[in-house]
DNA sequence: GTCTCGATCTAGACTATGTCTAATGGTGTG
DNA sequence: CACACCATTAGACATAGTCTAGATCGAGAC
């Protein structure tokens, strides 16, 4: 794909909003700007020692969050216990599968909003719509948490 | 407010949804089903605890999640960190105020939605818009992470 | 009343996520 | 080279949440 944005280098893209690369950093936005997969910080600490071993978690962590302050990232509040950063930056909306935890992007328009009114004396800066669900077919009971084991006897 | 919901006492409406009473549940239901402070389980323990000194914390996880399975409460994954709680098991819509922190319920038909499509081979169980924005009149910078200090040096 | 059984409650160990700190190392400028 | 600045590191720390093993409670059987 050469859409004008992925054909830049991950440096120079770094660069452009003010970053100053280094190994670390271009490891890391390797694989954090590229997936659709919307890791935690752990997840992606993991997956980019895979193939660049000299790396610590304080640096994975200030990283993405240097990444989201300078809007490479946002951070998404929705799985249970733990942050996740998506670098689709544009709006859109989230599908949450309760079976597994996947977080599925939906495109902007897939939801025609006619309306919406914040409470009073409180100004809106962006808003999402959060979908819960599962694949079709499956019944989707007891959703998991934490283990695997039910968590109410 | 005799509305035919709260009229009746707690320990009936746990019995109604099949939940065997306790001191204990008795305790954690008086606050966490008639707040609209959207509180963490570590909050909740913290409050009950003021007027009900013998609860221990993992009594408190088991009977907040008890409530959930039994439809008394509903989890919301929005506020960083933790899971929160909200005894408003009819749907609504959230707004979070970024610089608080604070949950602010919004009325279903706040938002006017004329169409929405989850992806495809998934199921729609059900949703909620997630608007995120601050009090009118502040500019809300920096998010609060944590700690109250900057997390990007 | 007392015995028994299952449900509930408890303290504390444990795991996971995330932040902070103090020290180390690399790079550019003079 | 020396200095200053910034990135990086390991590990300590903080907090949310789960798990376990044992204590305790309460209701029915006798």
């Amino acid at each position: 794909m050469s859409n004008g944005v992925t054909e830049r280098t991950v440096s120079e893209r770094l660069q452009g909003h003010g970053i100053q690369a280094s190994a670390q950093r271009v490891a890391v936005a390797e694989y954090a700007l590229r997936t659709t997969d919307h890791p935690s910080a752990d997840v992606v600490w993991a997956k980019v020692r895979e193939s660049f071993p000299f790396l610590s978690r304080a640096t994975v962590y200030n990283t993405l969050n240097l990444f989201v302050a300078k809007g490479l990232l946002r951070p998404l509040v929705i799985a249970e216990g733990r942050v996740v950063f998506d670098p689709n930056v544009e709006p859109h909306h989230h599908f949450v599968d309760e079976e597994t935890g996947e977080i599925h992007d939906v495109p902007w328009d897939a939801v025609a909003i006619r309306s919406i009114e914040p409470p009073r004396d409180f100004e809106l800066r962006d808003y999402q719509v959060i979908m819960r669900g599962s694949r079709r077919g499956r019944p989707a009971r007891a959703r998991p948490r934490g283990s695997s084991r039910s968590s109410v006897k």
